[in-house]
RNA sequence: GCCGGGGUGGCCGAGCGGUUCAGGCGGCUGCCUGCAGAGCAGCUAUACGUGGGUUCAACUCCCACCCCCGGCUCCA
């Protein structure tokens, strides 16, 4: 499966199959992603998923497409389990901060691109927020109501999912089923007037004794958009009625996409999207707790803080396929940001010497074919990842330059920035520098002692010195 | 309870009927180096949760069991 005629196979929720991806418009792909909601930071987990979204998206372009790509920033809230209480994350994070929800959502946007660009994660072509697009939704809920899908009740007017025949086909479980697991499961509460409990809400009322900081008028009365309704009104109106992918988390499976089905095919009568593709969980090793609620989270920052290389979270998640769980400790970070380090000294070495070249070596195209297609096999990473080392360390029958020319088309999809050198642009303190200076001096003269005695100094402060025949290297540690 | 995914050598992880059982990390030896580091050459552990079954052949299929993780209207 998979192969390099620009075939993809993709693996799709709906059918739990591997298919071959046919795009509705020749040479084009029209992908929704389901993006953050940017009450707080978002955590490694989250961007384990922005990760695989990307792969996909540079994937599709590798092979020639034209990928516009859709993402929704949720900045209006999702209620907390209690209905009386009626708490907003967006709410709760404008109290945390004594700020504005509207501060809020802005901040956190922010710094969710800032992330996710530290992460090599393409922007998407579109990003749109879910505020900006209230009265789409009132519209859409409206047309749901003229086709007999709503009733209203005390706190909201609600989907009644019985009304399709097909409701829950992405779970894999019919409507009784999903009905009578979700009593069995039940860990929130239930507004009791609802008619099934799969039901949920479009458009929810605003409490009747407190203010909320994001309402609106509509038809039904002051409040705002229920959990759902904002990817499938935002979906078709920049992909249209009918796309090609819709991504997100596996958690999405059962309550969100199964929602923005269900409200998307009530209406048009015709699929939502063709392929659902969805990213298993980044799951964290027994030293590592992370208690989302209690705001003990693991960013990218974090990562930064403690001295990694973001991209080394990238080539983590690249070591593992995206529908298997990928356990997170600081030892597998580590030696991901080893094996990074690694690929990146060998590109370096390997620039070094690029020699003029006429003719490709069959052996050169050979391997093009073999990554295309691991990557065009349901995104085969690592297979793609385990070609690139052998390429780095095994062929004999390229040229460096050769070499040197595949991992930067590789790297087209892994973005990585392999072609990073080890020392950059960075500046080093001018004592750093002079200790090195004085370090050179000391070798000049055989000095022994004194040299490794700096070369312990450095080393202290985080900086391992490499003598080359190139002349000195420096590089910074994690110490 | 229901649904889903797993248990692979010190660690992370591919593979999923039959070539030497990916790849990385770590560790070890040699070359190189003033010594290191990096790189190179080579090695590493005789791996596949347990018990049965199917098969000429199972880590890979089937059954049972044990254990783990995720989801079940906040969650990527």
């Amino acid at each position: 499966m998979g192969n390099s005629k620009g075939e993809i196979y993709l693996f799709n929720t709906l059918t739990r199959r591997k298919e071959l991806f046919v795009p509705i418009e020749k040479g084009k792909v029209r992908m929704y992603c389901c993006g953050p909601t940017v009450y707080w930071y978002a955590h490694i987990g989250n961007f384990r998923t922005y990760i695989f979204e990307d792969v996909l998206r540079r994937v599709l372009e590798f092979n020639g497409f034209e990928v516009r790509h859709v993402m929704n920033i949720t900045d209006v809230g999702h209620l907390t389990s209690d209905a009386d209480t009626g708490e907003d994350k967006m709410e709760v994070g404008a109290q945390r901060e004594r700020k504005t929800v509207w501060e809020i959502a802005d901040f956190y946007t922010r710094k969710f691109f800032e992330e996710a660009e530290r992460l090599n994660i393409l922007k998407p072509t579109i990003v749109c927020r879910a505020t900006d697009h209230i009265a789409d939704m009132i519209e859409y809920i409206r047309r749901l109501e003229g086709k007999g899908y709503t009733y209203v009740i005390d706190d909201g007017v609600y989907f009644d999912t019985s009304k399709l025949k097909d409701y829950g086909k992405l779970t894999g479980m019919d409507f009784e089923r999903l009905n009578e697991s979700l009593k069995a499961g039940a860990r929130v509460e239930f507004n009791p007037n609802k008619k099934h409990l799969t039901d949920f809400c479009l458009w929810r009322f605003s409490p009747k004794d407190r203010k909320r900081q994001m309402e609106w008028n509509s038809p039904w009365g002051v409040g705002f958009p229920g959990w759902h309704i904002e990817c499938t009104v935002m979906g078709m109106k920049y992909l249209g009625e009918h796309f090609d992918i819709h991504c997100g988390g596996i958690d999405h499976i059962s309550i969100h996409h199964t929602n923005e089905i269900a409200q998307a095919e009530a209406l048009t009568g015709k699929p939502l999207a063709n392929y659902w593709i969805h990213g298993a969980f980044l799951v964290f090793g027994k030293s590592i707790k992370m208690a989302k609620s209690a705001g003990e989270i693991i960013t990218v920052q974090t990562l930064v803080d403690e001295g990694f290389d973001p991209l080394a979270f990238r080539y983590l998640c690249l070591t593992a396929h995206y529908r298997s769980e990928l356990v997170f400790t600081w030892e597998s970070l580590q030696s991901a940001q080893n094996a990074l380090f690694t690929l990146r000294e060998h590109v370096r070495s390997l620039a070094e010497n690029l020699e003029k070249k006429d003719d490709k070596s069959p052996k050169f195209g050979e391997y093009y074919e073999r990554f295309l297609e691991a990557i065009n096999d349901d995104l085969n990473m690592p297979k793609a990842l385990a070609l690139t080392w052998t390429l780095v360390r095994e062929e004999k029958a390229l040229t460096d330059h050769e070499k040197y020319e595949l991992l930067m088309e590789f790297d087209k999809v892994f973005a990585l920035d392999l072609a990073r050198s080890m020392q950059r642009e960075e500046k080093l303190p001018p004592e750093v520098e002079e200790l090195i200076r004085k370090r050179e001096e000391a070798r000049k003269t055989k000095d022994w002692a004194t040299a490794d005695k700096i070369r312990e100094q450095l080393r202290a402060m985080g900086i391992i010195i490499e003598d080359t025949p190139q002349g000195v290297r420096w590089r910074r540690v994690k110490s």
